[in-house]
DNA sequence: AGCGGCATAAGAGCCACAGGCAGCA
DNA sequence: ATTGCTGCCTGTGGCTCTTATGCCG
C-alpha cells in the first residue's frame, strides 16, 4: 500500500522526502519538516503517481501525471508506443523549508489540489518565518529553497550546504581508516546537515568527542535516568526519520553508533551474538542499524558488487565500502536491538521490493525459449544448405528428415 | 613486461517462409 | 461492427564467420 503517507498512515502521500526516504502527505511534510531548521532542509518533490515509491522528477501535462525517472522512462518509451513519446513533460522542481499553498502551486507551476488547512499554513508560514538556514556562515535568513531537480544531489550551495565544515569530516574520516572518497561520494549530499555535529542540536547539549561520550559511559550518562527516556525518545524520533543517512554518518563516527547502542542495551538486553552472519548484515544494510561482526575475520560477509551478484538494483553502497574499511581492524561493538524504533514502513517496503526483484532474478531463464511453436516446427523440417535455410525444391546439403546428407 | 601465435568460446548473421498484425476497403 | 485482403515484420535452427579471451613460448 504505497499511496498512503509513510507518518500518519491515513492520508494519501503527495510529496517525498530524499532526505528521509519517505512518502508523506502534505499535512505530515508540514508538520515533520517544520520540526527544527535541519529538517526544514530536507529537499522534497512530488511522489510519483504510478509507482507512488520514488520522486517524481518530471510532469507530463498530456497525461497530468507526476513521474519519477524510471516510470517516465518505461512510460514515454518511444520503442513502446510512439504517441507517449510525444508527450510534453516539464521538470519538477523540488522544494525545502516550509513553503505555503501559494508558494507550492508557484513551484509545481501545474495545478494541484493542495488541501493545506488555513491554520495549518498560518503556523507554518509562522514557523518559516523563525526559520534560519546559515548561508556560508553569513546567518542570511532563507525561506522556501526551490531546488532544481536535476542535480539534487550535487546542488549543495543552492541547499545553504555549509562546505566548511568538510575538511574537519575529511580529516575525522581519515583518522577512521574511512576512504575519502567514499566519505566524499557518500555523505556530501543533501543530508550533510545531518552530520555528527548537528548531535548538539537534536540534545540541546555540547559534544567535544563522541569518543568523549563512549569513554564515559555514553549518551546517558549525560542525562539523569528519568531524562535519559524522553531525550532518547527525541532521538530515536530522529532516528526515525533519517534513517538510511543517518546509518552512513554512523559509518563515519563508531564510538557515536557505540554510544547509542550502550544505551539501548541498557534498556533492551541482546540476545544476539557477535557471529553476525552474512545475511543479517546484509539484511542490515537497509535497515537504518547497522549490525557488525565483531571477528570481522571470519565472517562470511560480502559485499554486493565485489563478490559476485552485482547489479544495478541490488547495488546500493550505502557505506559499504567505508565499513569495509572500518571491519578490517576488530570492534568492540555489540549488535544493535531496536527493531521497533527502526522498522519504519519505508524500509519494510524496500525489503519487499528487494525480495520480490531476487525471486524475479531467481526465476530468469537464460535459456532459448520458443515463442512460436509452430514456427519452430516448420524450420526443424526445413532443409538448408551450409545451415541456410533454402527454397523448397533447391539443392540441399543438410535435410532434418533424413540423417544422411544429400551429396 | 611486452609481443605474437595458437586454441577455444561466444556471439552475430545468414537463409526461407509461416504466421502475426496493422491498415484499408 | 464485421469480414476479407494486402503488405510488412517476426521468429525459427544449423552453419559459418568474426571477435574476444586465455595460454604459452
Amino acid at each position: 500500500m504505497g499511496y498512503m503517507c509513510d507518518f500518519c498512515g491515513e492520508q494519501r502521500s503527495m510529496v517525498y522526502c530524499r532526505s528521509d526516504a519517505a512518502c508523506l502527505c502534505l499535512s505530515c511534510d508540514r508538520n515533520v519538516h517544520s520540526a527544527n531548521a535541519l529538517s526544514k532542509r530536507h529537499s522534497r518533490t512530488l511522489v510519483c503517481e504510478r509507482c507512488n515509491a520514488q520522486p517524481a522528477s518530471v510532469r507530463c501535462s498530456d497525461e497530468r501525471v507526476s513521474l519519477c525517472q524510471n516510470c517516465d522512462w518505461s512510460g514515454h518509451d518511444g520503442k513502446n508506443s510512439t504517441t507517449t513519446s510525444h508527450h510534453k513533460r516539464q521538470t519538477i522542481n523540488c522544494y525545502s523549508g516550509c513553503p505555503s499553498s501559494a508558494e507550492l502551486s508557484s513551484i509545481w507551476s501545474f495545478c494541484m489540489d493542495l488541501n493545506i488547512s488555513s491554520a495549518e499554513e498560518s503556523a507554518c508560514e509562522q514557523g518559516m518565518g523563525l526559520m534560519t538556514i546559515d548561508e556560508d556562515g553569513t546567518g542570511e535568513k532563507s525561506g522556501v529553497q526551490k531546488i532544481n531537480v536535476e542535480q539534487p544531489e550535487t546542488s549543495s550551495a543552492a541547499q545553504g550546504m555549509d562546505h566548511s565544515s568538510v575538511p574537519e569530516n575529511s580529516s575525522m574520516a581519515k583518522e577512521l581508516g574511512v576512504c575519502e572518497d567514499d566519505f566524499n561520494g557518500n555523505l556530501i549530499s543533501d543530508e550533510v546537515d545531518l552530520a555528527l555535529e548537528n548531535y548538539e542540536e537534536l540534545f540541546g547539549s555540547a559534544f567535544n568527542s563522541s569518543r568523549y561520550l563512549f569513554e564515559h559511559g555514553g549518551i546517558g550518562s549525560l542525562f539523569e535516568k528519568d531524562e535519559a527516556h524522553e531525550v532518547l525518545s527525541t532521538f530515536f524520533f530522529y532516528l526515525r526519520l533519517v534513517s538510511l543517512k543517518l546509518r552512513m554518518i554512523f559509518f563515519c563516527d563508531p564510538y557515536a553508533l557505540l554510544c547509542v547502542f550502550s544505551i539501548q542495551g541498557s534498556m533492551q538486553q541482546p540476545a544476539l551474538s557477535n557471529n553476525a552472519s552474512a545475511d543479517s548484515f546484509m539484511t542490515c544494510r537497509t535497515e537504518p542499524i547497522i549490525c557488525y561482526s565483531s571477528k570481522p575475520a571470519h565472517s562470511n560477509i560480502s559485499f554486493s558488487g565485489i563478490t559476485g551478484e552485482s547489479n544495478a538494483g541490488d547495488f546500493q553502497d550505502c557505506g559499504a565500502s567505508s565499513m569495509k574499511q572500518l571491519s578490517r581492524e576488530p570492534q568492540p561493538w555489540c549488535h544493535p536491538t531496536a527493531q521497533d524504533i527502526i522498522a519504519s514502513s519505508h524500509a519494510t517496503t524496500r525489503n519487499n521490493a528487494v525480495m520480490r526483484y531476487k525471486e524475479k532474478k531467481k526465476a530468469r531463464k537464460f535459456d532459448k525459449r520458443v515463442r512460436y511453436v509452430s514456427r519452430k516446427e516448420r524450420a526443424d523440417v526445413r532443409r538448408r544448405v551450409k545451415g541456410r535455410f533454402v527454397k523448397s525444391g533447391e539443392a540441399y546439403d543438410y535435410d532434418p528428415m533424413s540423417p544422411t546428407r544429400s551429396y
